[in-house]
DNA sequence: ATATGAGAC
């Protein structure tokens, strides 16, 4: 049992820079004059290229394939921006226009809800400073947004953008990207209602799937990977008048890749104006990236959030169990502080169910013990079904008894309530200072996820979720000066910790010829970086110049990694694209299995009911047919349930088959199946496998149940969940899984010839070092040419 | 003899 602690113990942390901040702008470094023809204020002296020619901007590409409207907007507009200039109204304009009577936009009359949101945005923070906004705007290319929490900006920016940029006037439009979709449909549908528009029309959102946008369509929410898709058919992206990059500081991939096209585009389009928009306070960082000038950093405006102050605890020891910790301070909140929910951070499923558990027992005793008020205590990870995870938004339990003590809710959650998800009531927040994060070690060619601490800005993110609705509470199971010293000041982004293979072709897709030399704001390692263009090279998809090859054009059309679509590309070779197509969709969406604890023998007997004796991948599609099959589609639900199937997974894939089957037909890939009495039909599915992941084979290592991957030379074992027996002498594997042992998941037995014979350049013999691979590859080319010399006499 | 974070095209 651990030490029982009292809140004396945490030392306050009464540093007032730590608490939240106090709004004042940040305004600097003006822009210099420079050439007229760079200079965006004169750029109205001079014809710009979209105006000679009209409608080039408008021909850009969803990565769906659906070809956007051609045509200027027809529809009625308002007459009240009509005297508006581009690049020189003030706030004082915009403000008027805004008050009616009728929509600048559309030029219907305003609704009485209009004027309701209008009153509540004119509140926010941003607004007091839209006059600086405007200034700054009109005047650079390139502006660095800095708002905090609440301030507005993601809702606000891209209006103040519009009354001013006024793309409607040149067929344009302003993008927004988000890291998340859901965020861009909602952020979409609250704007819609505050500009008094129908979402889909001037105001829409562009995320996979969901095309909500239209030819009238003005101001696009989308996720920055639907941007990313976009700029590599159109390296302009020219439909764009500004684009708007939000929450910057998240470093997805994605926002990464088109900061550093987008500083590119700058120079090459001095009529496009670009917003990086982040709330947090390293904006240094994104000024002097944005520097398009030496010297000079790109302008700065900060607006304050609207937060309450959180008070900050740390523990005056290092703790030796944060999980112990995690759950002592939890129950001692509940049995002394005031009403108010509770949010602990934890890493994983596993340890947040078992903490709920513990919890849910030692609350039980403190009520029964020493009359506590009730708790009800919620989990919350990504994985969770979303009915499960919108069940933390339930009200906080009322007391047991009339007059009793408040009852409080307890959220126990993976990061995903750091960023994706905001519970609103939180006054407490637990931060043991541990996430579980993504590493890439290039040499083993392998991701993995790890237990790690987290940085200073996740930690102030954690703690800021206590300050919502009123002041809070945070405490770090941490001392003060491990936050201060060990704590590195961000979290590494993706960029630096992922396989860059998919990064790598996207970029020569972007016209970008030197990967070495791309200006990346954190340049990933040079050895990443070379592993990624190996591994492109080995599946043809750039040549030994490091050219895209047509293969490689072709796989990037694909949202998928390059060795799925080289798969599915080639696929009509060994006439199974159909399969194969099913096959991809069914690889690139999570696990279709279901396994719950307390049923797991149920569970593999179902399983059991599709399982191939050559793979996983077999018996995943096995599966597939099935639920197509009318007797599952009668009731798919009840059908996955019986089966211990995921519906959600196998919806999913169904969906991402669709739009795999679209892109295949644009390009004229063959669409093809070899007869299933055929006894040839699963032999050239697997054969299809070994097109795309040839880098990814393992041979048995002896007799034993051990097996090593054939160039890193790594012992691995079968994961447990394999239907195949352990004798195979070659498996190919989708997955590597690395965790207290080394396994290999979703496997399926292959053939020495079939590597020599579709991988020879992978396999060359004389590239291999004397071993077990090596001479049981020099038998099976042995056996080849037995065969094509029988052949020949013949 | 079974460990996965959250997100995206």
């Amino acid at each position: 049992m651990a030490q029982k602690r009292t809140f004396q113990d945490y030392e306050a942390d009464d540093d007032p820079k730590k608490k939240s901040k106090t709004g004042e702008i940040i305004r600097e470094d003006k822009q210099q004059e420079r050439d007229p023809k760079r200079n965006p204020y004169l750029a109205h002296m001079y014809n710009s290229e979209d105006e000679e020619d009209g409608g080039v901007g408008l021909n850009g590409f969803a990565s769906n394939g659906q070809a956007f409207n051609n045509t200027y907007h027809s529809y009625t507009r308002g007459k009240s921006l009509d005297s508006f200039t581009r690049h020189r109204t003030t706030s004082a304009q915009a403000s008027k226009a805004e008050d009616g009577p009728e929509n600048p936009f559309t030029g219907n009359p305003l609704s009485e809800k209009y004027f309701g949101i209008l009153k509540t945005r004119r509140n926010l923070p941003v607004h007091v400073q839209r006059d600086e906004f405007l200034k700054l705007y009109q005047e650079t290319q390139i502006l660095v947004f800095v708002g905090e929490t609440g301030s507005g900006k993601t809702t606000q920016i891209p209006q103040f953008v519009l009354y001013d940029d006024l793309p409607q006037n040149r067929g344009k439009l302003v993008a927004c990207t988000q890291p998340r979709r859901v965020a861009a449909m909602s952020v979409a549908q609250r704007v819609a209602d505050e500009m008094d528009v129908t979402l889909g029309e001037e105001v829409g959102y562009n995320i996979r799937f969901d095309n909500k946008t239209s030819s009238q369509t003005i101001l696009s929410y989308m996720t920055d990977g639907m941007l990313l898709r976009e700029a590599m058919n159109d390296h302009d992206l020219k439909r764009y008048s500004t684009i708007i990059l939000d929450e910057a500081h998240e470093r997805t991939l994605a926002t990464d890749l088109l900061m550093g096209l987008l500083k590119e585009v700058a120079l090459r389009r001095p009529d496009l104006k670009i917003i990086i928009m982040s709330a947090t306070l390293d904006a240094q960082k994104f000024q002097t990236y944005f520097a398009l000038e030496e010297d000079k950093q790109a302008p700065l405006l900060a607006v304050p959030g609207r937060t309450h102050p959180v008070e900050i605890f740390y523990t005056e020891k290092a703790e030796r169990d944060y999980l112990e910790a995690a759950l002592h301070t939890v129950l001692q909140i509940h049995a002394t502080e005031p009403e108010g929910d509770i949010l602990l951070f934890l890493t994983g499923e596993e340890e947040i169910e078992d903490a709920c558990r513990k919890i849910n027992l030692e609350v039980d005793e403190m009520i029964r013990e020493a009359d506590a008020g009730p708790m009800k205590v919620y989990s919350l990870y990504g994985t969770l079904p979303p009915h499960q995870q919108q069940k933390i938004f339930e009200p906080a339990p009322p007391p047991s008894r009339p007059g009793g003590r408040p009852g409080r809710k307890c959220i126990v959650s993976t990061n995903i309530a750091e960023t994706s998800l905001t519970i609103d009531g939180i006054v407490y927040v637990v931060d043991p200072g541990f996430s579980k994060q993504k590493v890439y070690n290039p040499r083993a060619r392998v991701e993995s996820l790890l237990v790690s601490p987290i940085s200073k800005a996740s930690a102030q993110q954690r703690a800021g979720r206590a300050g919502r609705t009123k002041p809070g509470k945070c405490f770090r199971l941490y001392t003060e000066e491990a936050f201060r010293k060990e704590l590195i000041p961000q979290t590494y982004p993706e960029i630096l910790r992922s396989n860059l293979a998919s990064t790598a072709l996207e970029l020569k897709k972007l016209g970008i010829d030197n990967l070495v030399r791309f200006d990346f704001m954190d340049p990933p390692a040079p050895e990443t970086l070379m592993r990624a263009l190996e591994e492109l090279n080995y599946l043809a998809c750039l040549d030994d110049d490091g050219e895209l090859t047509v293969l490689g054009r072709l796989a990037s059309e694909f949202p998928l990694d390059p060795a799925l679509a080289v798969m599915l590309i080639s696929s009509p070779e060994f006439y199974c694209s159909n399969e194969m197509l099913s096959l991809t969709a069914l690889l690139s969406v999570p696990q279709i299995f279901v396994r719950p604890n307390n049923n797991r023998k149920r569970a593999d007997e179902m399983k059991a009911l599709f399982a191939h004796q050559d793979g996983d991948q077999l018996t995943m599609l096995n599966v597939y047919h099935a639920f197509k099959s009318p007797e599952a589609q009668a009731n798919p639900k009840q059908w996955c349930h019986d089966h211990f199937l995921s519906l959600r997974a196998l919806q999913s894939a169904d969906n991402v088959r669709t739009q795999l089957k679209r892109i295949m037909e644009t390009n004229e890939i063959q669409l093809m199946s070899t007869p299933f009495e055929d006894k040839k039909y699963y032999e050239n599915i697997r054969k299809a496998l070994v097109a795309g992941f040839f880098m990814q084979v393992a041979k048995r290592d002896g007799t034993g149940k051990t097996y090593l991957t054939v160039k890193e030379e790594q012992s691995v074992l079968l994961h447990p969940s394999t239907v195949l027996a352990s004798d195979a002498e070659w498996v190919l594997y989708n997955e590597f899984v690395l965790t207290s042992k080394n396994y290999i998941r979703t496997v399926t037995v292959v053939k020495a010839e079939w590597l020599l014979d579709i991988a020879p350049t992978y396999y060359n013999i004389d590239d291999f070092k004397k071993g077990d691979v090596k001479t049981a590859l020099i038998r099976a080319d042995e056996r080849i040419r037995r065969k094509k010399a029988l052949k020949g006499s013949r």
